[in-house]
DNA sequence: CCATCAGCTTTTTTT
DNA sequence: AAGCTGATGG
């Protein structure tokens, strides 16, 4: 049988990549080194060498390259063959079948960020501390970083010191207590359990073992302790693991990431063979020069080369708008350009640093009436509708979890209060049930109202009667749940909703098809793993707008970044170590090296953040890679970067006769300090005057009360 | 019990 | 700008 790896096409260094068949393995791959087609043919070269399919593990980043790979390796083998998938989805595979000695029942409820927040919430009033110093997002940070390090709340209870650890350790654990009676794991505890399992139960390890004989972990640079064990569970009986990535592209740092992973690996695993890749076959030498020069800036990084292969192209562009709007404009008339010029919407993307700054380029491409996509796939499963629906779904493949359950008995009015649900939860406590066990015993809960108590058990009854039928396809589940539990009357007036309802009916049916054995729980916890990045389509005939990060592992011929100012790009939240500025650079230098043939930068003099103008200034970003400041043409006249009040002061509005302040200008008040006036209302003797304070406050005043110290500009 | 509204806070990135 | 909370009134 003839080889189907094209071997004329490759490079020596990838063939090292693809050949070396035993024994740890470490790629170094550069942006745009054909890294995916290494791995698939590696996976090729493998069952060549005669390694069954099935003994094979790839580890994706996301969802969506997991898809990618399975179709690109469809071509070398029967499909299904291989296991490929991300982390997360492994896990969930590995404790739904090995779980039950770790006392995890198969049916768990994944929770996604609200539903910790709730969790938090209640953990953080149950351990009745200081609410000002311990906020549900604070909290979930900080716990979020001991699973990640795979400590549990005993262990860190031992070593926690001070007031703050010691009130985190306590609602750590009631935090985690929370989740087990909701038989609910968080999107840490799915790799800490694993790792946990993999640890204390020899025997699931030595199956997996034996059941995945060739390990490849890709983007190893952006995984965590968790993942990191897990890999190490899997691979230490063969040794055979192959992890593949770039340290200079490690953007998730902040969620626990660790990069030393990747810079230990030939530590962790003597006789490593190590093979890089540092031949660009993406971008043009414009545009690797510039992004060569950007990350060079970094110290915390090993020295790597990026070799262009391609023609000398267009240079990289700088462009500076006056505002959001002028830049979102820009992108959308140079999109335009490109579109008339033949080049096709599918290979245009713009890259942002937060989702909100979509919104300016959305409206500019509606404007100019521009195909394009969002890519944002968990927005749609954050949806109210969306949620409301899949909440009984969710109680009914768990009926421990009470989240769900409260949510699903919330989605419309039927005479149950909140009083009645806190009574009874009470006995729901008292009696160690789940919240739907209670709800069936309701007649008992004599703390509330017959009526009441007659309305709830009516609600339990129901979504008894909707487990009682969950066997086999989804989609039909659905709709008969859709329409027994109200929800479809509720919802039928409002089109939007009803659109987004059948959206996710349409899901379910193509999970269904599929799917070889579609089940329920399956696909609440495959949902529950969606994320942004999988709704990217890069076949949608359609420009794509993401996030910087969303853009990871993509490519395309053109590419806009938008938003290069200081606070936002390296943004002001991540500003605050030299490392937290180094992975904003490496986030930047990955937007970069996305693009094949243009790169187009846009850098806004004003924008308006959290319902605020905003003065800024370029980022430092933009200096590294040679933009040398405005000239003087450019010069607005609007005084220094960062003098907000020379801005504002130049807008100072006339006053009319008889009007006291004018529109914009800065006044005293006794009591409120300094402020602004935003509006003047001339209402003669009992004219009103408001005013934004520096506190940020904005107060109305009258006039003649208030004693305020006009300071004029 | 439930709808509404004023007032207050808000971590940006994501599995 | 937007979402959440607590207060108010029906």
């Amino acid at each position: 049988m003839a080889s189907v790896i094209p071997m004329e096409t490759l490079t020596e260094s990838q063939k090292e990549a693809i050949f070396h068949k035993d024994g740890p393995l470490l790629v170094l791959a550069g942006p745009g080194s054909g890294k995916t087609r290494v791995i698939t043919c590696r996976i090729a070269a493998l069952i060549e060498s005669g390694v069954r399919p099935y003994h094979i593990c790839a580890i994706t980043f996301t969802n969506k390259a997991a898809e990618e790979m399975r179709n690109r390796v469809a071509v070398f083998v029967p499909a299904g063959g291989v296991h490929i998938s991300t982390f997360h989805s492994l896990c969930v595979s590995i404790l739904r079948r090995y779980g039950e000695a770790a006392q995890i029942q198969s049916n768990f409820s994944i929770f996604d960020v609200k539903d910790q927040q709730r969790c938090m919430k209640e953990a953080i009033k149950d351990c009745q501390v200081n609410v000002t110093n311990f906020t549900p997002a604070r909290m979930l940070d900080f716990i979020s970083r001991l699973k990640n390090d795979l400590e549990c709340p005993r262990e860190f209870e031992a070593r926690a010191a001070g007031f703050f650890e010691k009130n985190a350790a306590r609602i750590y654990a009631k935090y985690q207590q929370i989740l087990k009676q909701n038989n609910a794991l968080d999107f840490d505890d799915l790799l800490v359990r694993t790792a946990f399992l993999l640890r204390d139960f020899p025997a699931v390890r030595e199956e997996l073992s034996a059941r995945f004989r060739y390990l490849l972990v890709d983007e190893y640079q952006d995984t965590n302790h968790a993942q990191y064990q897990i890999a190490k569970g899997i691979a230490l009986a063969h040794r055979n693991i192959c992890v593949t990535g770039d340290p200079d592209q490690s953007i998730y740092r902040w969620r626990g990431a660790d990069i030393e992973n990747i810079l230990v690996f030939e530590k962790d695993w003597p006789q490593a063979k190590v093979v890089k890749l540092e031949e660009n076959f993406r971008s043009t030498p414009n545009i690797l020069e510039k992004a060569d020069q950007l990350i060079a800036q970094n110290m915390k990084r090993k020295a790597k080369k990026l070799i262009p292969t391609k023609e000398k192209g267009l240079d990289v562009c700088i462009e500076i708008c006056e505002d959001e709007s002028a830049e979102a404009h820009w992108v959308a008339e140079q999109a335009e350009a490109l579109i008339d010029e033949g080049k096709d919407s599918n290979q245009i993307a713009v890259f942002y640093r937060v989702n909100s700054m979509s919104r300016a380029i959305e409206e500019a491409f509606v404007q100019h009436q521009l195909p394009y996509q969002v890519v944002r796939g968990v927005e749609f499963y954050a949806r109210k509708e969306i949620r409301d629906l899949l909440s009984y779904l969710k109680v009914m493949v768990n009926s421990q979890d009470d989240v769900a359950f409260l949510r699903a008995i919330g989605t419309h009015p039927r005479g149950i209060g909140k009083t009645s649900l806190e009574r009874l939860e009470q006995f729901a406590r008292i009696h160690g049930l789940s919240l739907l066990e209670a709800a069936l015993r309701a007649e008992q809960v004599e703390t509330v109202n017959r009526p009441t108590r007659g309305r709830i058990v009516e609600f339990a009854k129901m979504v008894q009667q909707f487990r009682d039928d969950m066997e086999g396809d989804v989609s039909p589940l659905m709709e008969r749940v859709f329409d027994a539990s109200g929800l479809a009357k509720v919802l039928g007036a409002d089109a939007d909703a009803m659109d987004n309802i059948s959206e996710l009916f349409n899901s379910a049916a193509e999970y269904d098809q599929r799917s070889e054995e579609p089940n329920l729980m399956d696909y609440l916890q495959m949902i529950a793993l969606y994320s942004d990045s999988d709704a990217y389509n890069a076949e949608a005939g359609r420009v794509s707008l993401m996030t910087l990060h969303a853009a990871k592992g993509l490519e395309f011929d053109h590419v806009f970044i938008i938003g290069l100012e200081d606070g936002l790009l390296p943004h002001e939240r991540s500003s605050i170590g030299a490392d937290d500025l180094e992975e904003e650079r490496r986030l930047f230098f990955v937007g970069m090296t996305r693009a094949r043939q243009t790169l187009k930068i846009g850098y806004a003099r004003h924008r308006v953040i959290r319902g605020q103008f905003i003065r800024s200034t370029p980022s430092q970003f933009l200096y590294e890679i040679g933009f040398e400041g405005e000239s003087d043409a450019f010069d607005s006249g609007w005084g220094e970067p960062n003098d907000f009040d020379n801005f504002a002061s130049s807008l100072v509005s006339k006053k009319k006769p008889g009007q006291l302040y004018a529109v914009n200008e800065l006044v005293e008040h006794s009591k409120f300090g300094l402020g602004r006036v935003k509006e003047y209302l001339d209402l003669g003797e009992d004219s009103i005057v408001v005013i934004r304070f520096n506190s940020g406050k904005t107060k109305s005043l009258m006039v003649k009360y208030a004693k305020l110290n006009s300071l004029g500009g």
